[in-house]
RNA sequence: GCCUAGGUAGCUCAGUUGGUAGAGCAUGCGACUGAAAAUCGCAGUGUCGGUGGUUCGAUUCCGCCCCUAGGCA
């Protein structure tokens, strides 16, 4: 291939990221990483694109549906197996394809996270339970008595960022702004890695979206949604945010109907989509944006 | 055919005691360090159904016409 030891792929969903892999990894003897967010859930295959089983037959994949989803996984946890299996494809002598969506992975792969202690599980259920009490006015006003720092690049409305930075005062005694000011380390750098963008006219994505949606509806998805719906989980974990998944457990409670929770299941994934596309034109310029047909070209395959 | 209620942003609707109009959603743009398929910010848009009249001025008042929904025949 081209030299480097690891290839990324992104661009955003429904772009033709997974058969791009594919055929790399037939063509390279490689290992498939996954680095998207919501794949790593166990529960969920169909509702999140994640490769079948055909498929994962075809070429190692990593890091897909290893996680329930009753866990809360996260950036911190993604970049320290995918440091595992990057150095473990490259000591079998293959190349490593990741390949995703989700922005703050790769940025977290080639910049790094700073490193933050991880919270443990009592003071994080603690915050979360102050979250359940008390309006965005007051946790941002403990955040600026606890962590004024933090608190005055924090916006009042965006109360996830407001519970991470208390429960990081309150786990570490440091402010979450003052940790970042200690960078992490990249585990790939320049001339590692080749990472390519695939770019796709936004009406047409817009159509492969809503095509994919309703074929998951026809390969089962429902009954995936149904089997999530009975564990019973807080609604809150990242699982169950999954697109589609919200607007199909109301339609399963009767509470709208299957063209309405499939409308605003698609609508979601369109701008979902929008956003990727934001997140590596301006946060990861090291990515090449190329057309879908002409990116194996670009590999030099 | 008659009666009634409507026709205002892409959609659902608010409003203007007559001085050319606004929310939510959609859309566009953007932010982003362990929930990121998350979370959050900013922005634009209108022949106010058509046409005549009254008026300095009409989307607003009046007449006629067209369209939609419901009711009566």
């Amino acid at each position: 291939m081209t030299g480097k030891s690891a290839v990324l792929i992104a661009g955003p969903t429904a772009s033709g990221k997974s058969a791009l892999a594919l055929e790399l990894a037939a063509r390279t003897d490689g290992i498939i990483i996954n680095a998207d967010s919501m794949q790593v859930y166990r529960d969920l295959r169909i509702i999140t694109a994640r490769p079948t089983d055909e498929e994962m037959s075809r070429a190692p994949h990593r890091l897909y549906g290893h996680i329930g989803a009753e866990e809360i996984y996260s950036a911190g946890r993604w970049l320290r197996e995918a440091e595992q299996e990057i150095a473990a494809a490259r000591e079998a002598g293959k190349s490593a394809i990741v390949i995703g969506g989700t922005g703050l992975y790769f940025s977290a792969l080639l910049k790094g996270l700073s490193a933050v202690p991880e919270v443990s599980a009592e003071v994080r259920r603690q915050v979360r339970e102050l979250g359940d009490t008390k309006d965005n006015e007051a946790l941002h006003a403990m955040l600026v008595a606890r962590d004024p720092r933090t608190a005055s690049e924090v916006r009042v409305s965006d109360r996830q960022r407001i519970l991470r930075a208390l429960e990081v005062v309150e786990a570490t005694g440091r402010g979450l702004a003052e940790w970042r000011e200690e960078p992490g380390v990249p585990v790939l750098n320049t001339g590692d890695y080749q990472a390519i963008f695939l770019e796709t006219d936004r009406e047409i994505l817009g159509k492969r979206i809503d095509a994919r949606f309703d074929r998951m509806l026809a390969e089962g998805a429902l009954d995936e949604v149904k089997r999530l719906k009975a564990r019973a989980l807080d609604p809150r974990m990242p699982a169950m945010k999954a697109h589609g998944v919200p607007w199909l457990m109301k339609f399963l409670d009767g509470e709208m109907t299957l063209d309405a929770a499939a409308s605003e299941g698609k609508r979601d994934t369109r701008q979902y989509a929008k956003r990727q596309e934001t997140w590596f034109r301006n946060q990861l310029p090291e990515f090449q944006w190329v057309k879908v047909e002409g990116a194996l070209q670009l590999l030099k395959m």
